[in-house]
DNA sequence: ATACATCATGCAACCGTTTGCATAAATTGT
DNA sequence: ACAATTTATGCAAACGGTTGCATGATGTAT
């Protein structure tokens, strides 16, 4: 059961005075004698008047309320990305309500419905692997809800995007992996309309083809999520080839840890026999035997930037023309699940 | 910039109707035409209308927002917890406002500052671990607002609860290690003024008690939080002893990594020199070599259960008086970082 | 003493919705 | 044909704030 608050009335009442005037006294506008404004100010204090958002709101026709959406929120790199948006969102007022799409198309599209309803004035969002169409954001960017896009790219939406670059991730591991003597690099690749999956293959192509390598398509699984189980099958699906693969450039960290499984039921030598590199360096990478090779992402400052442009948005007046598409870099870091390089090899 | 949203006046305007009876007729309401309930319907979907929450929470003094504060949502047990909550509010018409205390109570009152101007119906904690006195909680129960705690007991403060027998679980698992054979079993406790903590460090100490094991302070060590980091100098403590642990209970799984990081630094064999137990069977816990054995928690029911109650709570109109204390058994899994049981042991 | 600026306060409208009550029209019973 | 009932609709107040405008009380310059 919930008591009702104090409101400005029954400061006013308890004063003799009128609503706006205590209205005033507590916002500090210049004409409120001072004397009063301390005498308001101390009984707001003593009967915990918090002035109704609600009320507010409903006049300035703003509801300060930023949606986010992510896939799901248990697991590093979300997670990373949310705390970097809340840390921003500390020193304003804004506040912010926290989805998961579970990689689905209908249930994110009700998340927008529910946010339509509640009234937010911002999205932050990245979609869910299963959407294929945008029309649910641009629909509510034409309401004049400023949409941002962080992480996973929407081909054709035009809205301000903050990304990875995947593609160079995936090409900066590739890439080591040859240099350091692997002749047979396989990949464990994401869902496939997923671009940050897309791109992370391309890379891993190119990577190839720059280097002469000819691709063999046995060597890349795609699996269906990103987490432990679902990497276990296609990884050792690679082992089980005529000539398995000598390394293998994973989709993200989990995917590389089931790898890592597999190749060691196979009592396969890591790196010796096998060179494994995930994307993500998460808390717990560094700790596994050996030590999990990777691809670190700037997650948190990806959040950061993601809402301080949202924020500029939505307190810019007129409707935005000019898309930010922002890129971060992401960064090889080499522990021990891949060989070193030769000793006489240049950084290029 | 925002555009305005189609209001019940816009229809009414349209429809030449006055605003109330297209209110009813959105609602359904009995004594409304059904030939004008379809118009109304027609028009409102067209354009898009969605009622604002806000006028309407305005008038009902409810918000219809649920505030959860948890230490942090990176990492496997709170944003599991978050998602049985989600899980539950998917079906009804709260929202869920999130925040991160970060272990701190100054940030802690500060986020139920913000909470009580949004003005949350309900709010779910789990105390940062710095929190010792619990009077932000009891003020805002003053003020009607149930709270739910979960986790992390509050001792005296009167609110539901819905707990983990960390007791029991530590308990279950130093039991073990005993009976598989281990003589001197270490533990590394989490911050000393947090009740999980205590309880854990309690069963610990019960289990040596019962089986007639004397205690020794040297192998009690606590850590400062719940990281990798920050559970590798004092597990380096333990192994630098005279007479080493030949088992370590681990307050969590980060720390039973670092626990069994720093083991291998030093070319111990898990399980044979050293036993590592740990508590919350994260998805990592299992791909670790040697894999972990661990206390598994059942998060995601312990979500579900706590905002349950405190919905419960919200929608009864006495104030409570007889308060909820719910425990969840936790179950021990035993993988291959501790000795198996000697044959002839009998289970108890 | 008079005009005028300055300061302090209150009135009332407004935001978008819901809802009790009044009212008008249509239907029923006698 | 008329009263009583049912059905359909609108008016207006309320929720808790903010703010432009009017008003009244001071102080100040001429």
């Amino acid at each position: 059961m919930k008591k009702s608050r104090t409101t400005l009335k029954d400061i006013a009442l308890k004063l003799n005075i009128s609503v706006s005037t205590v209205s005033r006294a507590l916002n500090n506008h210049p004409n409120i004698n001072s004397e009063r404004k301390r005498k308001v100010k101390e009984l707001a204090k003593k009967l915990d008047y918090h002035p109704n958002l609600f009320a507010v709101n409903l006049l300035q026709k703003k509801t300060h309320i930023i949606g986010i959406i992510v896939p799901e929120i248990t697991g590093y790199f979300f997670s990373s990305v949310i705390t970097g948006v809340q840390d921003v969102l500390r020193d304003t007022d804004y506040n912010l309500l926290i989805s998961q799409s579970e990689e689905s198309f209908k249930k994110e599209v009700a998340i927008i419905e529910n946010f339509r309803n509640v009234g937010i004035d911002g999205l932050l969002v990245s979609p869910a692997s299963k959407t294929k169409n945008f029309k649910h954001f641009s629909k509510l960017m034409d309401s004049g809800i400023p949409v941002v896009v962080f992480d996973r790219d929407c081909p054709d939406l035009e809205a301000d995007k903050v990304l990875v670059d995947d593609y160079d991730g995936a090409f900066q591991a590739v890439d080591y992996l040859i240099k350091s003597g692997c002749k047979r690099i396989a990949h464990l690749a994401g869902p496939e309309n997923l671009m940050t999956a897309q791109h992370r293959l391309n890379g891993y192509l190119d990577a190839l083809k720059k280097n002469n390598i000819p691709i063999n398509k046995n060597y890349i699984q795609h699996v269906k999520g990103f987490t432990h189980e679902v990497g276990i099958k296609p990884a050792k699906k690679l082992f089980a080839l005529e000539t398995p693969p000598d390394a293998i450039f994973a989709v993200n960290d989990c995917i590389a840890i089931s790898a890592m499984h597999a190749a060691k039921l196979l009592n396969l030598k890591i790196p010796n026999d096998i060179s494994i590199v995930g994307v993500d360096d998460e808390p717990h990478s560094s700790y596994f035997t050996p030590a999990l090779s990777t691809v670190w992402q700037p997650v948190y400052s990806l959040g950061i930037l993601a809402v301080k442009i949202l924020i500029r948005r939505m307190e810019e007046d007129t409707p935005a023309t000019d898309f930010r598409y922002e890129v971060f870099k992401p960064e090889l870091i080499i522990r021990d699940s891949s060989r070193k390089l030769p000793e006489n090899t240049v950084k290029n």
